[in-house]
DNA sequence: TGAAACTGTCATCGA
DNA sequence: GATCGATGACAGTTT
């Protein structure tokens, strides 16, 4: 372990987090141990993994400590897995958050490491399809939202459309009317995400299992398509030259809140020196690389950080940068981007102050419109006094719009700018607070300056490319083997705290290896209390599953002895293993594989046994187990006796030790139980909650293939605490703690199973309660069994359903919300296309008036007449101070006619 | 150490 | 009336 500490820390890890930082891929290798519809379900059907190998790594602790014996033909799935990747990314270009930032803090004019010249292609691509990702960022843990990809992919292939269709304008206002929606979806989003992943999770610890379940799909999701982050900046630069000799960085670094990471996501990025010296680079930002690979810098943080983002350029220095570079860019505006701000303004006057007004007025009374003659319209654009506004709103409504552009001109010329179809204007925005609101609060835009634009910009945080410790749920024990394989970072760091060679997770892993051993081999004990007749009964009635329905002495050796047999046979022919995994799994309800379920059997079936070896370990329950084994004692027969004895001398064996000793006699097991159980998270994830269905078979053959989780069928009714599996201790409390009932139907010499009681029809349940002739008590302890049992699975289903339910709203409301936006589109664009009516009435009302004349040839004043329209069709010309002019009345009939 | 989360259990209600 | 499922509430445990 010391030279694997070494490993570990002398450079390996860094030198893939700064080429990941590069572009580089950095692969984990964590692909193999993931089922295929995980793969499916965590990276999504057009993720591309795109980790580099860490191959030599993993070989070497798998060589050197068989920590995966059966590691199955990693490279080929490697390869199949990255040339599938590769196709799949070729339809989208994203650049990671964080490296984007990092090299516009810290670009320097040396090129950086080219990561893969394939990759050249998804970029061109992406350039020339101006295809886009938003889901990668926007929606995390997305797979079990399919419904809402297809309608977020739908809604962003509207929103192309309505960039296409309106590449001038009217899509700014929108983005700013929709960023608050957007933002608050996809927070939403992350929650729901959240506790739908601790709702698969079900038995995880705590919430920390959901909530790395949920990195993990973040991660895995984002992880989809690298490319070189300087052909990137290569090609963006080429898109959007910069003006005024600035540069991308240039942006960066006037804008200060860059080079400073956020407080919420600190380090956000270490400062990063490709062309420096990386090695001290390394050495100075060690410890904020490790920061950026810990979990909480991923996707829900990333949301958080979004905001924070948001929030601190909002009011940090790009808030001046913003507001400087649209007064750049004031005098310069283009009809287009006057057009925006009507549009804008026509869509937040009502919301401000009503002198939207002038367009609702103007519908309530069409027959009066004032003299505007359309130069006024431009001349006045630039007026940002409100009052001069209010003036000019009574007497050209027309006006009113252009100057609301005076409540934050900024803002809305920003919004022009997004709107802009000239580049040399663009990227003087391109680091503004719009444009990162809009990236990060509308990822469905990304950044798509303008739809002649094609390259597209996924400002994904893909530092979850480098931190493969997002994999790593928090548990120090089971996952053990996935710290070493997956999580360098977390394994270093806690190595780095211990010297004495065995790390803390090593042992715990080794414990808990250990125990989870016992656990199975105590798992396999038989039933107490059954006497030869009744077992026979059982069994003929079928009953009692294969393992009650041995003999005692010989069903003792044998299961004992499948149980080693198994275990061995685990390290020996690890092609076997389902086959072992089946004799273990003789009745395991595979449909309800909660950790709960298969804990609580492991305590239940094994809770004679238990009492040798937890009596040792557990002082404090001594007087109960005493007592159960008194009571035992008193009731047994002979071959009960002797069952027992064999099963003392068993787990003195196998489960009477110390914990000390625990690891010791495990540790050739160690590489099976590691490798199903590397990723306790795994069950959780795919957690199967029909528990229900306890007889189904398993749905998932990887998950069926977790021996220590999930070897035992019963859903029983004990203080299961599956999430005690975490810890050595707490496996080991646990194994104390869930055997409540089961002693107590030991005790009593209840010949069933729990599981039997459980699960039972109430026919068969109580035609078996009726062969056996059980006592009172005997029969009250199993229907309290049957009941708690029953009741627990109720309960578990109605969680589950409540959080279905609960996503399901948030899936509605999340709908409710795309269809509000895009009513609000809808809005807008009617909006806009009335200002468009209004204009040219305008115009044509300034053509009307140039042509007329008074009565004594002079041209008409718009400022001093009106054009009445009666119901009728006739036009008048009204004064606006005298009322019609009936003469000119005439005229203008005339005229008209 | 307290909050949050998870789970089991009990009580209750309705089918 | 017994049984079962659903669900709110509570407690215990862990993170």
């Amino acid at each position: 372990m010391l030279y694997l500490k070494k490993y570990f820390t002398e450079g390996l890890i860094q030198m893939a987090i700064l080429l990941s930082l590069c572009g580089m891929r950095v692969d984990v290798g964590l692909e193999p141990y993931l089922p295929p519809s995980w793969h499916n379900m965590i990276l999504g059907p057009t993720s591309a993994l795109t980790q580099t190998q860490f191959h030599n790594l993993r070989n070497h602790l798998e060589d050197g400590h068989s920590l995966h014996p059966k590691n199955v033909d990693l490279d080929g799935f490697f390869t199949a897995r990255r040339l599938l990747g590769w196709v799949h990314s070729l339809d989208r270009l994203q650049v990671p958050r964080a490296e984007l930032e990092a090299w516009l803090v810290q670009r320097e004019p040396d090129p950086l490491p080219v990561g893969f010249p394939d990759q050249t292609s998804p970029l061109v691509r992406a350039v020339d399809g101006v295809e886009r990702d938003r889901i990668a960022s926007s929606v995390e843990s997305r797979a079990v939202f399919s419904t809402m990809q297809e309608d977020e992919e739908e809604e962003d292939k509207e929103e192309e459309m309505y960039h296409v269709l309106h590449p001038n304008g009217a899509l700014d206002e929108r983005r700013e009317v929709e960023e608050e929606e957007e933002e608050e979806e996809e927070e939403d989003l992350a929650q729901m995400c959240r506790h739908y992943s601790r709702a698969e999770g079900g038995g995880g610890p705590g919430g920390s299992y959901g909530r790395d379940n949920n990195r993990e799909l973040t991660q895995n999701e984002e992880d989809q398509t690298h490319f070189s982050f300087q052909e990137c900046l290569r090609l963006f630069e080429e898109n959007f030259p910069f003006t005024e000799g600035e540069q991308l960085h240039d942006v960066g670094s006037r804008d200060g809140d860059l080079e400073r990471p956020s407080p919420d996501r600190e380090p956000m990025l270490p400062p990063f020196s490709p062309t420096g010296n990386p090695s001290l680079d390394m050495e100075l930002h060690w410890q904020d690389l490790l920061a950026i690979m810990e979990p909480e810098s991923t996707d829900v943080d990333m949301m958080t950080s979004f905001d924070h983002t948001r929030n601190s350029r909002a009011t940090g220095t790009l808030q001046g940068a913003r507001s400087e570079v649209p007064q750049q860019n004031c005098n310069n505006h283009d009809k287009d981007a006057t057009d925006a701000h009507l549009e804008v303004l026509l869509m937040e006057a009502p919301l401000h102050r009503g002198l939207l007004g002038a367009p609702s007025q103007s519908e309530l009374e069409p027959a009066q419109f004032t003299l505007t003659p359309s130069a006024e319209l431009d001349d006045h654009r630039s007026a940002f006094d409100m009052q001069d506004t209010l003036k000019n709103c009574n007497m050209n409504r027309l006006h009113g719009p252009p100057d609301l552009l005076a409540e934050d001109p900024s803002e809305d010329f920003c919004l022009d700018l997004n709107a802009e179809d000239n580049l040399s204007t663009f990227n003087l925005n391109l680091l503004t607070q719009d444009h990162v609101e809009n990236m990060e609060s509308s990822p469905s835009t990304q950044y798509n300056p303008c739809p002649e634009n094609l390259l597209s910009f996924d400002l994904n945080f893909h530092s979850h490319d480098l931190t493969p410790s997002s994999f790593t749920p928090p548990l120090e024990g089971n996952s053990m083997t996935q710290d070493l394989l997956t999580s360098p970072s977390s394994v270093f760091l806690v190595e780095e705290d211990d010297e004495d060679g065995l790390t803390s997770p090593l042992i715990d892993l080794l414990e808990d290896a250990a125990i989870l051993n016992e656990i199975r081999l105590l798992d396999l004990a038989p039933e107490e209390g059954f006497s030869p007749e009744m077992a026979s009964r059982l069994e003929e009635e079928g009953y009692l599953d294969r393992d009650v329905a041995q003999p005692e002495t010989g069903g003792n050796d044998n299961h004992s002895g499948s149980s080693r047999v198994t275990t061995e046979n685990r390290g020996q022919d690890g092609g076997n293993e389902a086959d072992s995994d089946s004799a273990v799994d003789f009745s395991y309800s595979p449909a309800s594989p909660s950790a709960s379920e298969a804990s609580s059997y492991s305590s239940s079936s094994s809770s004679s046994s238990c009492v040798s070896t937890e009596r040792s370990l557990f002082s404090e329950d001594e007087d109960e187990d005493a007592e159960y084994v008194l009571v035992d004692s008193d009731m047994e027969v002979e071959v009960t006796i002797k069952q027992e004895r064999l099963e003392e001398e068993e787990m003195g064996a196998v489960g009477g030790r110390d914990p000390g000793d625990v690891k010791k006699p495990f540790l050739l097991d160690y590489g099976d139980d590691k490798l199903f159980n590397g990723f306790p998270w795994l069950e959780h994830i795919g957690h199967d909650h029909t528990y229900n269905q306890p007889w189904s078979p398993p749905s998932s053959p990887f998950l069926g293939k977790m021996p220590t989780k999930q070897t035992k069928s019963s859903p029983q009714h004990d203080n299961v605490k599956p999430y005690h599996r975490s810890s050595s201790r707490h496996s080991l409390s646990e194994t104390k703690m869930q055997s409540r009932d089961e002693r107590r139907a030991r005790g009593l010499k209840v010949p069933f199973s729990n599981e039997l009681i459980v699960n039972l029809p109430v026919e068969e349940f109580n035609d078996l309660l009726a062969s056996c002739q059980l006592s009172e008590d005997q029969l009250s302890l199993v229907r309290d069994i049957r009941r708690r049992g029953k009741n627990k699975i109720a309960a578990q289903n109605c969680r589950k359903r409540k959080m279905n339910v609960l996503v399901s709203l948030s899936d509605d409301v999340s709908g409710l919300r795309r269809y509000r936006s895009r009513l609000l589109r809808e809005k807008q664009e009617a909006l806009r296309k009335l200002q468009e009516m209004k204009s040219q009435v305008g115009m044509l009302y300034q053509e009307v008036f140039s042509r007329l004349r008074d009565e004594e040839g002079r041209p008409l004043d718009a400022m001093e007449y009106l054009l009445d329209f009666e119901p009728n069709g006739s036009v008048t010309v009204a004064s606006r101070q005298q009322g019609p002019l009936t003469k000119n009345n005439k005229k203008q009939r005339d005229k008209k006619k």
